[in-house]
DNA sequence: GATGAATGAGACTTCATTCAT
DNA sequence: GATGAATGAAGTCTCATTCAT
């Protein structure tokens, strides 16, 4: 193993426990003692790494917001009909949210919440311009509502967060076909 | 002033001190010192009205839960018909969320936190019966999709949050002609 | 009931309710609310009857070792032979410790500790003079050794507070025939 | 110094600030702030080496119980006569209640108070076997009288207790010649 | 006399962060 | 780079006491 990559280890183990404690007890709740001894290192190191516990925060946000976005556009051309790429985008965000739980509702946690920083959040949002572009042409082409994109999103995408954090406390499932149906709603609320 | 009103008086300061707080900088960063401050008490009187931090979190939250219910179903009744009624409480609660803003968004930072102990979500809950009994209705009438109740929320109700939380952020702001025609993505969603 | 008995009604329950908290709970872990509570007054009253804490605690010191030393001299009189004298306080005492026990605890709480001012604590041991006057008599008989009253004391009359704790704890009964041999060891102890 | 010997002086450090302060003042009156100081520590420190304050009462009672039975027995082997045996552990305790005045008004102070917890009480008790088992012979020898350990143990050791807080108070002083006649007092008590 | 709401002071404890090793 | 002992600052909460009623 390199050096570089044991480096990357202290820092994904770190990125990693505080995820997992963030998620299971919240911001407070996760002090930087309890992140050190689940990533397995001593409190100091992690000031190697970052900066300060927001640092931390913002930098794991950013990750995530990364690993979510890549997952999204998976497969993903700009040739794709409007309605294809659609539906490939969205089975694609709606797995990562059922399966990469801890993630999702990391996620979740953020959006909601003045955990992370302003500035943080508005640079995780650029990853989603390719469904943005889509929409732009689904407009165009009269297939999609002439509706703001928030909205759009707010009916089709965001909905998926609430499924999942029903799935996280175990209320409700979904399974393959339950999601197909699912599809159709987030499909007949933004199309014409 | 009646001795009762003043008790309810401080209680109620005690409350709202602790929305502004929590929701202009998080449940960390909150403290009961800042809370007592703005409330205009000492410290050890918050002790009077609470047990202690989570439980005046959890009261703030059922407190909140309970306005934001009955303004929800204010003027409905079991007699409309499923889409009028569906349209009354719709707008009720986007009303509420766009104009009651620091309500809403104390809702939403608790609903995907674990902020407020599972124990008195739950107990929040209970008060959106008449929408699962309108929709219930719906599915009978072949007017409503037959899908799960989570996921008819999901993508009709829950999709406001985002816009709300959007308009606290000022990038998007839901006017009077938006909000009829995202009425309609709602609907579209879940109608057959 | 009379008024004065009324009054005094209160200082006595809550001397009592002192009496029972600091037992059970020491000192601390004896709050004057819960001291309140116990007595079924309010806490403000407290201060009606007593200057403040230690105060209470002294006069409730001042109050026990008065009952205490009238119960060790119950019919004693100085005519008695020294040994017929010395074995009536000393049963006295015994019986004392082994009934009264939440009285005798608190008596050893507070002469094992600065709980009680100083002060008071001298004054507590002024009743116990007859016990004196008997020994000095038994030296001068040459029946009772010539030590100090407070090897004297140490050997005959405190090892009680002993079987008395242990007594508390369960660990051990004194039954009527275990205290007359016991008697006879703390008479050997102090006799010639 | 070795990096042993300087975590060793802190936590010594610490015990040893707290037995002075609760000695002089008690339990209440000896807060963590103040222990904190006069062990030349920040207060946080105080919970490197310990869990909380109860758990820094009891190791502290331990430990000095431990002193205290080491001291005891100090000399003493099993083939010493039974009258031989006793002396020898009685002069080594009255010297250690009389010499380590803070550490045996301490344990006064504990045995006297629910200030140390029973399970560490019963702990400390351990170590007084030696003494069981020379009490046990001295019985089957007919030297010493048949009673219970308790009553023994209450008539020739426990009295030291009380001289020793007398001399703590200033009010009596033991000397060489009092001790060897005090001791006799302890002897006739529970020999036969 | 009696109350109980109110509080300032201070208790215990935690935490993010640093620094000598 | 890595550590872990150490800490100042701050957090939550308790308590003896007061005062308007």
């Amino acid at each position: 193993m390199s050096k570089k990559e044991k480096i990357t280890d202290k820092r994904a183990a770190l990125l990693n426990a505080t995820l997992t404690l963030v998620n299971n007890h919240g911001f407070h709740n996760a002090p930087m003692s309890k992140i050190a001894i689940l990533a397995g290192v001593a409190p100091a190191t992690i000031y190697l790494y970052f900066e300060n516990k927001q640092d931390l925060i913002n930098q794991l946000y950013l990750e995530v917001k990364k690993s979510f976005s890549s997952c999204a556009f998976q497969g993903y051309s700009g040739e794709l009909s409007v309605k294809d790429g659609f539906e490939l985008i969205w089975f694609n965000i709606a797995n990562y949210k059922l399966n990469q739980i801890k993630e999702a509702n990391f996620l979740s946690q953020c959006d909601n919440s003045p955990m992370v920083e302003e500035e943080i959040r508005v640079e995780g949002l650029r990853h989603l311009q390719p469904l943005l572009d889509l929409w732009e042409r689904g407009k165009k082409e009269e297939v999609i509502k002439p509706l703001s994109d928030y909205v759009l999103y707010a009916f089709s995408i965001y909905p998926l967060s609430f499924l999942l954090e029903m799935q996280e406390r175990q209320t409700f499932t979904l399974n393959e076909e339950l999601k197909a149906q699912t599809f159709l709603a987030a499909w007949d609320a933004i199309s014409l």
